[in-house]
DNA sequence: ACAATCCACAACGATCGGTTGTGCTTCTAG
DNA sequence: CTAGAAGCACAACCGATCGTTGTGGATTGT
């Protein structure tokens, strides 16, 4: 299917004569012509009556027209997507699935009028950079490292502590209990998912267990999320951690547990950044849709990395002591 | 924009390199090279960056990736919209935006999953034709005509009762009256638009002009709304019949009133037809729906021409006496 | 260092798409 | 009734485009 074919029928359509869709089209009326007839031998089913005054709709082509419209929109669309200047507001995540997709879902779903790209950049360094380079708009990520100054020009501001869950299998010490306080992970032995070294996560696990006194495993190779299922399920002392946003499919026959922790409960810290001199009019939706909807302290008593927790310092401050606004 | 560049494009991301994309699409590799560049000539932006280990989307190309699926997939919707053979169902509707096409929503809303496409023929005989002929699978008109039968196969059910309003000045006897008894007509002048002149509303208001003893006026050519609603504000005489669906752009400055009328309330029978042995699973679904949505009498005691009494009376029936069920 | 992999460029040929010219049908004005 | 106008389709021609084959440059891994 062509898609100038597509417009010249919905210009036919619309012009109720071919001689004039041609003039719109600045073609010829035979091409016009021979446009359509091409389109009616790809599709199967004539589309236009012929008469002596136009051409008229044929029940195939009246249905054929709102997905031909709908079809030149989403061409516009694409092309719009990409084309520099006023385009949608692009926005990175850490998962599509995760945590910040969500918030973004969400400010989507409270600004539906505002054109958005979701794009998920491979770690932490390429989200600051593509920030700091005008690429994309916005990233949310835990970026705030120790040792590891933004560059200038891109702000960040936290916008979500995700609380983490402890994951065990049936025959753990803490499979049956309701909580789990924290502290009482000390000497024991956690599960670090190899998928995830490297990435922005790893600091994260390494103040945690620092600060908890407990070890971090890393077992073998990334064998996908099903390995790591199975090796939970079967362990009696191997645990590791999970949000509620986590995505899993629930193996049947497994009896997987998501425990939550407390006392304090770990939180990891995700945070808005973008570039202050960006222009977009939906950054700054964003920015407010974000700070307006982060929940100050929903888990009780909760803990974050100390490079964290000076930015959440930062943060209880009135807005109008905020940086950057 | 070149749709074969857009699959291509789409292909290339999937494989994660340019050979592998042009073997599933059975041509070179030079000429998935080739698609991509003039796509990304196209549009502005690269979208690739090319490795020695296959080609990886840019930011852009992650960006531009699902508006190209979505393109696929409104080409891919189109061209099934018209492919003989379990297509979506077609219904015709008397108008788009009038009580008829409003049940069609509803039905969509209840029944998201069915494929749905919506038509406008250009009068009811047109419709039963293209139901007869299977052209399109339903059709939701005021059919059952006096002397004219329907054509062997096609069946019909009441729908819907949709009750007229008069439709007056401010300086009209009736403008005031929070309702109208349809026996204070008598005698009276109703002003029939011109363009609804042998549609099947014709035989409505004849019937009705003659149950009730008005006389029913056709003043000149049709000019639009605009002169409908500019002669029935200045008329102290004049009025219409119109439903609350009647969609109309309210002018401002005008004074105009929706008198309800009752004892009886004037409805006008809107009725599905459909061809008996049309196995299309959708248009089970649709009867099935229109059936149970459809109220019994809401509006009081109703009046409908004989025709359509006659109908009414055999849908009063339990659904097991109903023919073609 | 060499082979393998992957993509881009060049040249050539076939197909496609647009234009001009023409003919047929239908509607309308005289 | 007839002639003209309007509207679309068919035919021939021609140029642009697209795909192919052949080749080269760059990177990775052995």
């Amino acid at each position: 299917m062509d898609i100038a074919a597509v417009r010249t029928f919905v210009a036919a359509v619309d012009a109720g004569r071919f001689q004039s869709a041609a003039a719109r089209l600045s073609i010829s009326q035979q091409a016009v012509s021979k446009r359509i007839a091409a389109l009616e031998r790809d599709l199967g089913v004539q589309l236009f009556v012929r008469t002596a005054r136009g051409a008229q709709l044929t029940i195939d082509g009246q249905v054929f027209l709102p997905h031909a419209r709908t079809l030149l929109h989403a061409e516009e669309q694409a092309a719009a997507s990409v084309r520099p200047g006023r385009r949608a507001l692009r926005v990175d995540v850490v998962g599509r699935r995760l945590a910040p997709a969500g918030l973004v879902r969400d400010f989507h779903l409270a600004h539906p009028e505002i054109g958005l790209d979701v794009v998920t950049l491979p770690g932490a360094d390429a989200a600051v950079d593509a920030v700091r380079s005008g690429l994309i708009d916005a990233s949310i990520r835990a970026v705030t490292m120790p040792g590891r100054r933004l560059p200038d020009g891109v702000e960040a501001t936290p916008v979500l502590d995700e609380p983490l869950r402890l994951f065990v299998g049936p025959t753990h010490e803490f499979a049956t209990a309701a909580t789990v306080a924290t502290a009482r992970l000390a000497g024991r032995r956690i599960w670090m998912p190899g998928n995830i070294r490297g990435t922005e996560w790893t600091a994260y696990y390494d103040e945690f267990a620092a600060a908890f006194g407990f070890t971090v495993d890393t077992i073998g190779p990334d064998f996908g999320i099903e390995v790591l299922l199975d090796t939970i399920a079967e362990s009696s002392t191997l645990a590791t951690f999970l949000t509620d946003r986590t995505p899993l499919v629930w193996p049947v026959g497994h009896d997987l547990r998501l425990i939550p922790l407390c006392d304090p409960t770990p939180v990891y810290p995700h945070s808005l950044l973008w570039r202050a001199d960006n222009p977009h009019p939906g950054l700054t939706a964003l920015r407010e849709h974000l700070v307006a909807s982060a929940p100050e302290h929903p888990y009780g008593r909760t803990w974050a990395p100390g490079w964290a927790r000076t930015r959440r310092a930062a943060s209880t401050l009135p807005p109008d002591a905020d940086s950057g606004r």
